[in-house]
DNA sequence: CTCATCTGTTACACATTGTAACGCTACAAT
DNA sequence: ATTGTAGCGTTACAATGTGTAACAGATGAG
């Protein structure tokens, strides 16, 4: 089983969503960096910004390295990693575990357009003959998927 | 267009998700059946299960009858429903409303197995080719596709 | 050495959630 | 009618989570 194990992110407040959002648009930044780049959206005093990225740290949503003596933070996974493990997380409370029903459900609430599901379709369609080819489970390579 | 238009409901606690777990399964159920039910795995006091109850109407996700002097609580809405939204909620705030690579990651990360995907693949063959011929809006999963 | 920057610490108000004691009301048995 | 009791509503309180921020400590520039 293709290891994804990874542990339960905590969820995002508001304003965490918000800084978030800026650090997986823009990459890694400097705590002035998100703060001046919201200020207009949301005006956040120095401190603020700095708790909420150290917050976000504590969660696991981002690292950060030092640079003389400043912070850069990045995102220490993909917002799509991050997005599947929270559909996951769904998936466990509400579905039992099996994803199945739930994206049957997706389809027939036309969370998809047409286009979108034909796509769908043609990537599941290159999925299931990949696996049917290389039949051996201990490959696994998993890649980033970059959003 | 669909109207899946409904309100965002807002999380669910620990406890809430029991009692809910608890209703979706066995359906209309009162106060004191709930309480005696998750009373081994989860022992409650009356008042307790009664607010966690309240708490969920107010949420939107029980509704309650009133037979004789007694309350009986049912899901307003499937699980899987739920469920569906729950992952809209996530797409919405993850992937800028598009499910599209989303649900690509998921596939990609094999959250589903081979036979699921199939069986979602054919899914979307008679989704598509259903628009196709008619645009019938009344889609409502049909219903509640017991999960 | 002193100032301008940066980061760390601590705090506080509010909302959410789990838990529950009380208290009120209506029906049933006496 | 009186009272016990089943069943609901009200109120409360502690623990967390979150947004916001003041203030203090540290360090490099000049």
């Amino acid at each position: 089983m293709t290891n994804t194990k990874q542990a339960r992110l905590k969820n995002l407040g508001e304003v965490e969503q918000v800084v978030m959002d800026y650090i997986w648009t823009h990459g890694r930044s400097s705590a002035e960096a998100c703060r001046e780049a919201l200020a207009s959206s949301r005006p956040m005093k120095d401190s603020t910004i700095r708790t909420v990225l150290r917050r976000l740290e504590e969660k696991g949503y981002v690292t950060h390295e030092i640079e003389g003596r400043t912070f850069f933070y990045k995102a220490s996974d993909a917002r799509q990693n991050v997005a599947v493990r929270a559909v996951k997380g769904i998936i466990d409370r509400f579905c039992g575990g099996s994803a199945e029903q739930l994206l049957l459900g997706m389809v027939d609430n036309a969370v998809l357009d047409r286009k979108q599901l034909e796509r769908l379709a043609r990537r599941i369609a290159e999925r299931t003959t990949a696996e049917k080819e290389v039949a051996d489970p201990k490959i696994s390579v998993k890649k980033e998927n970059k959003l």
